[in-house]
DNA sequence: ATGTAATCGAGACGGTACGTCAGGTCTTACC
DNA sequence: GGTAAGACCTGACGTACCGTCTCGATTACAT
């Protein structure tokens, strides 16, 4: 449990389970628009100011909650390069997948929008990683001749990650084989649009 | 003035141009947080009532007052594949590069998403006719002999579409000439990975 | 009903009546240290925002819910100053027997004393007009020949309302008979100590 | 330091005199409203449960930290009725004119009313003692026949501590030379009114 | 002189009430 | 007759203290 949201992540209540716990069930059974700090004190049966002693808000305690069950595992040596990258993608989906997450997120977004500095924590918990991780197998592609060696990495993750967020929140429809397939062939085709400088 | 999410759509309030007006500059000048009701019926100079006879809550007023300048364009014969599809592109853009739209999007998006009705409003007033205009546009490359047959438009507008929004949401790098260019070419150059297999 | 602690005493709420009347039902019910504002609301039926609304506190609320109750009324020429100063008395004592307003005043006036001219409105709604009223008493009888003409009516009211109050809050001794006839033979004495040296 | 509203009135914290001291500080530089038990601990340097371990409640601390600096003293035999009877009345303003202790009071009383055994031990406390040591000096006067031997030494009392607190605290008028030679003199005139049973 | 217990400071904890704010409903008075 | 103004009830906000509780650190005594 990192807490990078809570107003001391160095320490951590001593109830931090059970209230990330309780907010995640409430986001769950009641949706983001009840998802109010004293509908998760109740849940947890703690005090309010309990939660307020170690987030600032419930976008920040939010944050944490969510960050907890958020995937951005990394990514094994498969020896085969059209394997890790369908880990990748699905690693993507799953997240998406997810309810609790896939629900709560943009709502997350629109609040931290507005504050750059809350903006990069929330990169940092719930991007970078993630992206690092696949950005080691996209590389790994790389060497192995699978993939141009000038792959715009990062152009690759957001297509992946923008078309996966897209189709989920806007769109609706549902991510499925099909979508995880094409994603990655889309790679694997390496149209020179994917590379850089040529 | 469509006013898709107002309760009688059919009519229209005297003071609907204030109101979505008022909203916008509400928006703009303090943000999705501050965003209440009554601080538009104060700005437009009207009664909270008002507005109320007309939006159930401020999720559908500010729904109609974005729908007011969300650019869906048709796009017109250009004679050029290339130049229509960076058209297509260059409008999604455009839609997300607007502070006010881009801000209030997801906070919108989430409160909708629990009311699959409302969703499917919400499609029909930011999507589908955009869609289907740009899906023209695709139609007419494939006629031309400019793009495949059995091209996935759906797929290719998700991608563009989805690196756009998470590009300018979640990872905040801008939206630029480098960006349209690429995913204009990235459709050109026709990968397998965006056509059907029939 | 005059409200003379509301913010805006010439306006007054539709739920006047049933706000103050519910106040003395919690005080009587629970005691002073269990009238809270949220506990008034609840048993008037009210939002708290409504006694917000016109009173700034439970203090200003208490004070016109105890003026309400409280009795300073003329003493009628009764052609019998004993007489007249006996009703002067018992007026005081009626005030002082009533368990709402014995109960309550002390803490009333210790949560005003460090506010002058809070101060000043409780003396206007609790002490001017009774004292006014006893003092017309008070003058008859000196026209009356009854009274000394240099009565100090001051300090006979000071006198009389003290001991009432003190034996009522600090001794605890209940107000009898006995100490009323005291008090009214005590001014008819009229010992030189009542009078001012002119 | 007698701690007659302690929990374990034989036994004493080593603090005691700090978070005594510590109570009458905040008092009178905050007032009675700001007089919490944490403030008092911080003042004091001292941890909140060390005050709970002595005391039950700020009435408790208060009162022992009022009955600190409450006056009651023994009247010496002056030879001389009138300078004791005065001596009497100027500790009993003496008392009222403190601002620590007068502002509080009221506050106190109205706390420990509903509670018949607290009120037992304030009486003992702010009360009794003064109350005896004057008496004593009353019966000096009646026995060197300067005052009548069925004095009503209660209703004096009443009458003079009555007058004191009602001025001080409900009329605002200064308790000053004039009042207290009144005072005096009322006794010495010997009124009927103040004696029993003839 | 050192180990052992009591006592202390600090402050986290589950709570209650605060006073504020906006939501959404309803009434009143004006135009 | 529709509308502005705004009173009203509701419910969450974030804060301040409550009284209870654990936790070392610091005594101070008993060996």
């Amino acid at each position: 449990m990192a807490l990078a949201f809570s107003s001391d992540p160095a320490a951590a209540p001593r109830s931090a389970g059970k209230i990330l716990s309780a907010a995640r069930d409430v986001l769950a059974r009641l949706g983001y628009g009840a998802l109010t700090i004293e509908a998760v004190a109740a849940e947890a049966g703690v005090g309010k100011s309990t939660i307020y002693r170690w987030w600032t808000s419930k976008e920040m305690l939010l944050a944490d909650a969510l960050a907890d069950i958020f995937r951005s595992d990394e990514i094994p040596d498969l020896g085969d390069t059209r394997a890790e990258l369908r880990r990748a993608v699905d690693m993507t989906i799953d997240n998406y997948a997810n309810e609790e997450f896939a629900a709560a997120l943009p709502a997350l977004a629109a609040s931290l929008l507005p504050n750059p500095q809350l903006m990069e924590r929330f990169r940092g918990a719930f991007l970078h990683r993630k992206r690092e991780n696949i950005a080691v197998a996209l590389r790994r592609g790389i060497q192995r001749g699978d993939l141009p060696a000038n792959l715009d990495t990062d152009l690759v993750q957001d297509l992946w990650a923008g078309a996966v967020v897209y189709r989920r929140l806007m769109i609706g429809t549902p991510l499925d084989e099909d979508l995880a397939e094409r994603l990655v062939r889309l790679v694997l085709d390496a149209p020179a649009a994917l590379t850089t400088d040529d």
